[in-house]
DNA sequence: AGCACGCCGACT
DNA sequence: GTCGGCGTGCTC
C-alpha cells in the first residue's frame, strides 16, 4: 500500500491548498494532479482539485485527513488549465480554489456522482456526424466519430498514469495518434464535409480571414471593422481554415483542434449559434453561459473539456473552460464592459484570453468597430496587428447619417424634438422601423415634491428610487427595495407629486399618444424579466410586428433588424460630463453601436439613406462630432493624448482597495491603515474617499486607488500587501479589484 | 465563506 | 426556562 499527500485546492477564501492522505490501495491507479477529490473539511464535505502530489506534509500527522474519494471517471484536468487558473488567481489576488472550482458545472462537484456519470455517458453515445452524401463521405465521418470519442479515453482509464507529467504525455500521445491516419489513395479535400456554404468575402475580409488562418505562434490581432462590416464571417472562415488545416485528404480524419468564440452577452448567443451550426453542419459546437441548465451545462463542458467540441461560443466564463486543443480565441465586441466581471473573482476575459493564447502560443482575435483603449493603443504600438474592414459587407449598405439634433433649438415635447418626430413618421409612413435609445429605465429617475421640496431618495441607499408607473412602484435600482407610490408627499401631504426625467416607460407613454396608430414596443430589463421574453420581444421585431422600437442598452447590442431605417438617440449627455475617465469611451461605442443597428441591410427601397439622430443639449460637442464622421481613429487619437497626459490607463495600471461597513468611518480607517502599512517605492497610494454612492443597502463604502507604470512593480506590490492586509484586524469588508473599470 | 461555539436579551 | 442575536475562531 502506497501512501500519497494531496495537495488540494478548495473553494474558499483561505489563501492555501490543504493536505490530505491517500492510501493507494495495491492494483489502483494512483492518484493525479488535475484530479477533482471528495474531502472533509470542517464539518462538511466538499469537492477539491489535485494541484500537486507529495509524499510527505509538513503538518503534524494528527491534523491529516484522508481524502474520501476520487472522481476517477473525469479525465483530469490538465496542467495548462491548471496554470491558466493559477494565473489568474495570482494575477488577481485569489486563491487558486477560488479561481478553478466554482467554474466547474455543479454536477462535477456534487457529492454524489450520478449526474457526472449520466452526463459522461451521454456524451459517449452523441449522435455522430452524419455524412450528407453516401460512400467515401459516410465512411469519413465515422473516422471523424471515432476520433473525437477517442478523446475522451486515453486520460478517463488512465491505467499506467503516474502523476502530473502522464496527463500532458497523455494529450502529446493523442495528438501524435491524429497525425498518423491512416494512408490512402483518395485526394479529395474533405472540408465540405464539415464547411457549409460560406458567403464569398470581399477583399478586404479575405485578407483578414487569410491573416488569421495563417498566424503561426501567439498572434494577438485587432480585427477593426465597422458595424455590419462582416466581421463574424471572417472569424467563421478563418475558424474553418484553421479547424480543417491538416485535414487528412485521404481519411478525412479531422485533427483535434477547436475554436473559442467569446461573445459579450447571452442575449446574442441563439442567433450566432445558428449561423454557427449551419455552416458546420457536421461538427459538434456547444455554448456555455450562465442562462443554462445545469444538464446542459455539464454536458457542454464535458465536450469541450474532452475535445469532442470543435467550437465553443461562449461568455465571458468561458475563457475558463478547459479546451485540451484550443487552436484560436475570438473575442467578438472585444471593448465590452461585459467582458469584465463585476463580483468575486473581478477578471477581465478578454485580458485572461490573451494571456491563454500566449500560453498556447496560438492566435487570438479581438474584434470590434470601437476598440477599448487598451487594445487600440498596443495595436498603435505595434503588439497587435491590426486587420481593417473600412466598408459594410452587404453591398449596396452604406454607414448611416449621423445628425445632432440642439435641444435649445428645438425643443422637446415627451421628450422627442420635433425633428425626430418627424423622421418616425416618415418611417412610419414607408413601413420601414425606428429604434429610440434611451439609457434609463423606469418612468422617471425622481419623485419630487414642488411644495416642500421632497425627492424620492431612497432610504437604504444614497440614490433616488426610480418611478416604475405600470408596477406603480417606486424601486431602488441599487438595492431593489420596492415602495407603494405614496399618494401624497410623505413629508407635507401634497397630492401633486411630480415626475422628474424621463425614462424608457414614459418614452413609451409620449410614443402612444404622439403616433396612436403605431407599434410600440418596449424592450428593456423590466419588460424581459420572465426567461424567453427577450428572445420572444426580438422576435417580434424580427417579423416586422414593431414600428417603433423604444430600449436601453439591450437593444444596441448585436441585433441586425433588417428593415431597420432610423435610430434616435435620448438624452447621452449625462455621460460627457462624468468623473469616470472611461465614460465617453464608453458613451462613443455605445453611440456608434446603436447607430450600427440601422441600414444593415442596404437603403430602403426608395434608396433612402439610414439616419441616426442624437438628441443633445451640447451640438458641439466633439465626441458627437466624432460620431457623426464615424470617426473613431480620430475619437480613440484624442483620447489617447489625454490619458497619456493624465497619467491614466493604458499607460499607467491600476487597483483599487475597496471597504466597507455599517460606518464609513471603519472603511476608511481600514483604508487609511492600508495606506500605510507598507513601503511603496514607485507606487502611488492616493487618498482613501468615499465611493460616489457612499451608502448601498445601508452599507457605507470607500475606496483606495493605487497606481503604478509598471505592471510587473505593481503586482509585486500588490501581492506583499495583500499579505499583510489578511493579518489586519478589522470589522470592515473588504476586497482589491486589480484593473478596475469603474472608478 | 461556511459553520461552529459562546454568552446576553425577549418570548411560550 | 428556551430561541436567537451576531462576535470570534477554525478549517489540511
Amino acid at each position: 500500500m502506497e501512501q500519497w499527500i494531496l495537495k488540494v485546492a478548495l473553494d474558499t477564501p483561505l489563501h492555501t491548498v490543504f493536505d490530505y492522505r491517500w492510501r493507494q490501495a495495491s492494483g489502483e491507479a494512483p492518484p493525479e494532479i488535475g484530479q477533482l477529490v471528495m474531502v472533509s473539511f470542517g464539518r462538511r464535505d466538499t469537492m477539491g482539485l489535485i494541484v500537486e502530489l507529495a509524499t510527505h506534509s509538513e503538518l503534524p500527522p494528527d491534523k491529516l485527513k484522508d481524502a474520501l474519494e476520487l472522481r476517477r471517471q473525469l479525465p483530469p484536468l490538465s496542467r495548462q488549465w491548471l496554470d491558466l487558473c493559477a494565473f489568474a488567481a495570482d494575477y488577481y489576488q485569489r486563491p487558486l480554489g477560488e479561481v478553478a472550482l466554482p467554474g466547474l458545472p455543479k454536477n462535477l462537484r456534487a457529492i454524489k456522482p450520478t449526474a457526472l456519470d449520466k452526463a459522461l455517458k451521454a456524451l459517449d453515445k452523441t449522435p455522430k456526424p452524419v455524412a450528407v452524401r453516401k460512400t467515401r463521405k459516410k465512411a469519413k465521418a465515422a473516422v471523424l466519430a471515432d476520433n473525437a470519442s477517442a478523446s475522451v479515453a486515453p486520460c478517463a482509464e488512465s491505467p499506467e498514469a503516474m502523476a502530473a507529467p502522464v496527463h500532458a504525455a497523455g494529450l502529446a500521445a493523442e495528438a501524435e495518434d491524429s497525425a498518423h491516419a491512416p494512408d490512402s489513395t483518395e485526394h479529395a479535400s474533405g472540408s465540405e464535409l464539415y464547411f457549409g456554404v460560406a458567403p464569398q468575402l470581399n477583399p478586404a475580409q479575405q485578407d483578414a480571414a487569410d491573416a488569421i488562418a495563417e498566424a503561426r505562434g501567439f498572434t494577438p490581432l485587432l480585427l477593426y471593422g465597422v458595424t455590419g462590416s462582416g466581421k463574424t464571417e471572417v472569424y467563421l472562415q478563418a475558424a474553418a481554415r484553421i479547424l480543417l488545416r491538416d485535414l487528412d485528404p485521404a481519411s478525412g480524419k479531422l485533427p483535434p483542434a477547436q475554436i473559442l468564440i467569446l461573445v459579450p452577452e447571452i442575449n446574442l448567443t441563439p442567433q450566432l449559434e445558428g449561423n454557427i451550426r449551419a455552416r458546420f453542419p457536421n461538427l459538434e459546437v456547444v455554448s456555455l453561459h450562465s442562462g443554462l441548465a445545469e444538464g446542459e451545462r455539464t454536458r457542454g463542458w464535458l465536450a469541450a473539456h474532452t475535445g469532442q467540441a470543435r467550437i465553443v461560443l461562449g461568455t465571458r466564463l468561458a475563457i475558463l473552460a478547459s479546451l485540451p486543443h484550443l487552436k484560436l480565441i475570438v473575442i467578438d465586441e472585444e471593448h465590452d464592459p461585459s467582458y469584465k466581471q463585476q463580483e468575486g473573482l473581478r477578471y477581465s476575459a478578454r485580458d485572461l484570453a490573451v494571456w491563454r493564447a500566449h500560453q498556447l502560443s496560438i492566435p487570438v482575435v479581438l474584434g470590434s468597430a470601437t476598440p477599448s483603449l487598451e487594445t487600440w493603443q498596443h495595436a498603435q504600438a505595434g503588439r497587435y496587428r491590426r486587420l481593417e474592414l473600412r466598408q459594410r459587407a452587404a453591398a449596396q449598405a452604406v454607414l448611416p447619417k449621423v445628425r445632432v439634433l440642439d435641444m435649445e433649438r428645438d425643443k422637446p415635447n415627451d421628450g422627442l424634438t420635433s425633428t425626430l418626430v418627424a423622421a418616425m413618421r416618415k418611417r412610419l409612413e414607408r413601413g420601414e422601423q425606428s429604434l429610440l435609445f434611451l439609457n434609463r429605465r423606469g418612468y422617471a429617475p425622481v419623485l419630487a415634491c414642488d411644495a416642500c421640496g421632497w425627492i424620492s431618495n431612497c432610504p437604504r441607499c444614497t440614490a433616488f428610487m426610480v418611478l416604475h408607473k405600470p408596477e406603480r412602484r417606486l424601486r431602488c435600482h441599487h438595492c431593489s427595495l420596492e415602495l407603494y407610490i405614496p399618494k401624497g408627499c410623505p413629508t407635507c401631504g401634497n397630492i401633486d407629486l411630480q415626475p422628474l426625467g424621463r425614462g424608457t416607460q414614459r418614452v413609451e407613454e409620449g410614443l402612444a399618444a404622439i403616433f396612436p396608430e403605431a407599434r410600440v414596443l418596449r424592450i428593456d430589463a423590466d419588460s424581459t424579466r420572465l426567461k424567453g421574453s427577450a428572445q420572444s420581444a426580438f422576435d417580434s421585431v424580427h417579423r416586422g410586428e414593431v414600428d417603433i422600437l423604444i430600449g436601453t442598452q439591450m437593444v444596441a447590442k448585436g441585433h441586425d433588424f433588417k428593415r431597420l431605417t432610423l435610430v434616435g438617440v435620448l438624452n447621452p449627455d449625462t455621460a460627457l460630463f462624468s468623473h469616470d475617465y472611461r465614460a465617453s469611451e464608453r458613451l462613443f461605442a455605445q453611440l456608434m453601436q446603436v447607430a450600427g443597428r440601422a441600414g444593415r441591410a442596404g437603403p430602403s427601397e426608395e434608396g433612402n439613406p439610414s439616419e441616426v439622430l442624437i438628441q443633445t443639449r451640447y451640438p458641439h460637442h466633439p465626441l458627437y462630432g466624432a460620431v457623426t464622421r464615424h470617426d473613431y481613429d480620430g475619437f480613440a487619437g484624442t483620447l489617447l493624448d489625454e490619458r497619456r497626459q493624465a497619467f491614466l490607463p493604458p499607460f499607467m495600471y491600476q487597483a483599487l482597495l475597496r471597504a466597507e461597513a455599517r460606518e464609513l468611518d471603519i472603511a476608511l480607517a481600514f483604508l487609511q491603515d492600508a495606506a500605510h502599512c507598507l513601503e511603496h517605492g514607485g507606487i502611488t497610494i492616493n487618498e482613501p474617499i468615499p465611493m460616489t454612492m457612499t451608502r448601498v443597502a445601508n452599507v457605507e463604502r470607500a475606496q483606495l486607488l493605487i497606481e503604478c507604470e509598471s505592471r510587473p512593480a505593481l503586482q509585486s506590490f500588490l501581492k506583499d500587501w495583500m499579505q499583510i492586509l489578511r493579518q489586519m484586524k478589522t470589522r470592515a469588508r473588504w476586497s482589491l479589484e486589480v484593473d478596475p473599470v469603474d472608478i
